[in-house]
DNA sequence: CGCGCGATTGATTCGGCTCAATAACTGTGG
DNA sequence: CCACAGTTATTGAGCCGAATCAATCGCGCG
């Protein structure tokens, strides 16, 4: 993690996309708001704030990608929740007054800018759409959670794979040649879904010779997309 | 479900406690608050209210217990949380602007209070407090939640038996001859630890012959609290 | 060009599920 | 107040999904 030039906020495309959190707020305040930050890179690999420890302030990714993770009594990962450019991250941890439960790693270089704790009060006190657009956002969070919770008592760790495969399209999106625009490693996959990296992969090569997917080192390609839904067996 | 007569909010027992939502609402606003709300009556096993309906207002217990639940494709629950006197019910959906994702039951006779959504919206606007509160509520339950997930993803069936029972008198206290305040069926336990409702018999039969516990019908006795911790391996 | 980690594949084991049969309990009406 | 019906709880047998352990492969990087 080092210091980078500064980003001003009330310049930044992720930002003026419409579902930002920060969306609500006016470009004389989101200056302030740019004043306080500062602006971090991180490459591949590295944390950005670690289980246990006591939240400072919330992270804005710019651009790259970020795992949000809950290391088990064994060692191994979960993988809650995958962050890209224009997510907030570690709000949850200080808004509930509590340490991090989890910890946040980077899987891709990425840009990051940190914005105190203070400054997040603050928005919070003198502008009630910011802080009902939190509300909303943790609210829907907590509706998603519920779900996880649902199939991974329920469901098969082939069904959680091939829904994982959507939720991955739909949130990351694909390219021309339908290949999902995030590339995780097969622990990843792994620790997402909750199985082993040997379960994970066979699964995969299964859904290949199935034609269903197609798999090019780490990018995954959806040829079957109805297949797919059907393997996934979604209730609603 | 029935009407019943009417509680008055601001002489109400749960709401002075001091951890209820409504505490930091002063007299005269409870009392406003009272008379937009209904008191109903639901006998045990009533549906307080659908996964898939709109929401149309909160739920607050004034007294029994209710199960929050999602049913999954192939028509099993999982409990979610099980709440009690001063709970709140049904605001995630109301805050996220979503249908219920979940559905209420209760598992003993209940009290509980109908209040309508305007009611609750006028609160967080008028109420900083009561927002912030809600705020750090939501939040702590993201919390909760997370741990849930890992713990579905990473720990056996056994040590999440003996997860809930430590939970479970955490939640609802036990009797002086250790008996936990709350009586849920084999069934229920199953559906909120994620398992059959076979193995959690012969799981809690286990239990019972090592005199970790001891079972009364449905009631369940702590007898090694210590033999309970073990067996949970919890991580923090 | 070789080292090392991530990916793959195979063999084996086991936790937990399903199915099935029986026992104990709960509430309801006569 | 008791008998019956319908749940709910219990126990056993057998099976299967997924984990673990072990060995090999191969790509990416220095």
């Amino acid at each position: 993690m080092k210091k980078t030039p500064h980003l001003e906020c009330s310049n930044c495309p992720n930002i003026k996309k419409g579902n930002s959190l920060f969306n609500p707020i006016e470009n004389k305040k989101l200056k302030e708001v740019s004043d306080t930050k500062k602006c971090l890179f991180f490459k591949k690999g590295e944390t950005v704030f670690y289980e246990g420890n006591m939240p400072t302030g919330i992270y804005c990714v710019f651009s790259g990608k970020i795992k949000l993770y809950r290391t088990g009594s064994e060692g191994k990962n979960q993988i809650i929740k995958i962050f890209q450019k224009g997510d907030v991250i570690g709000y949850r941890s200080i808004l509930s007054d509590q340490r991090h439960i989890l910890s946040a790693s980077t899987i891709e270089d990425s840009f990051i800018c940190f914005i105190p704790k203070e400054t997040l009060y603050d928005l919070i006190k003198t502008n009630s759409n910011f802080s009902m657009g939190i509300i909303k956002k943790i609210s829907c969070e907590l509706g998603i959670t519920s779900k996880i919770i649902t199939n991974m008592a329920q469901k098969s760790v082939r069904e959680r794979l091939a829904e994982l495969l959507l939720i991955l399209k739909t949130q990351f999106g694909i390219t021309q040649d339908n290949i999902i625009r995030v590339h995780l490693s097969r622990e990843e996959i792994a620790d997402t879904i909750g199985c082993s990296t040997e379960t994970t992969i066979r699964l995969l090569s299964e859904f290949k010779k199935d034609k269903t997917i197609d798999l090019i080192g780490k990018k995954i390609k959806i040829i079957d997309l109805n297949n797919l839904f059907q393997i996934a067996n979604i209730s609603e």
